[in-house]
DNA sequence: TATAATCCTATTGACATAGTAGGTTTTTCT
DNA sequence: AGAAAAACCTACTATGTCAATAGGATTATA
């Protein structure tokens, strides 16, 4: 029940890019520099989120990498997913697929759903400048 | 972000030796068949159990295990909390520790503290006897 | 005393995590 | 034009956890 680094790291580089004015672009180097995460590391998860349209990439020297909208547009559950993949804490395909095999004792399932639920809304009522202001 | 076998299995577990008239005790190859899970993967999710002092267990032939509370005062987040390890989805050392190598861009650990809280807090709201009801 | 249960220790295969390595392409700056 | 600096791409690897299995030792009952 952890969330991996790879969704922490992806949070922090959203937060290092919201900091920055935009339409500046910002170098995966300085942000490994200043978070102390591997460049390498960096951009197989910045990756991700350029191919979900989270952000714009600059080629070629000089670039980088910026938002395309608003901090406050950015909802921290969508970056979670992208990066992470489902936040729920409990993927059960026999209890959402056509049949349980254990329907009767399934009592735990409307917990989970409702834990997962719970999850989602509180981490999409928080924006990327939500947690700048923190 | 998922809650493993352990914590789900450690739960059903539990949910069915409260589906049986207290004080009468249950052998783990009941639970086994009735709910699907392997027999020696169940005996050492229940060895946690018992260390913990969630569940009695009987030596012997006729033997088994039962719950020694009634099933409201078992709260689901401490059954998880014994099956899966801290329920907190991250556990930052740097942040908790004495110093943050990043501590001005460490925006996150709030929310995630936050939502730590949320999840805990959740989870110590139901009971064993909630679960039955559903 | 046979049986049926808990208890204990060790091992295993599969998979995900967390990174590393090395190079190619693209663009800008000199 | 050419060097430099950036993104981009593919592959590899070590480590660890998960999920389960295996085989037996111990305990108590019938």
């Amino acid at each position: 029940m952890k969330i991996s680094t790879k969704g922490r790291y992806a949070l922090r580089l959203m937060v290092d890019l919201a900091e920055h004015p935009e339409a500046s672009c910002v170098s995966l180097k300085e942000i490994s520099e200043r978070q102390g995460i591997s460049l390498k590391y960096l951009e197989s998860i910045v990756a991700g989120l350029v191919k979900s349209g989270l952000l714009d990439s600059i080629h070629g020297k000089g670039g980088g990498y910026k938002l395309n909208r608003p901090a406050e547009n950015y909802k921290v559950g969508e970056i979670l997913r992208v990066a992470e993949g489902d936040l729920a804490p409990v993927s059960c395909e026999a209890c959402s697929g056509e049949k349980c095999s254990h329907i009767g004792e399934c009592k735990t399932k409307t917990m989970w759903d409702k834990l997962g639920e719970l999850i989602n809304d509180y981490l999409d009522g928080i924006s990327l400048a939500d947690l700048l202001a923190m």
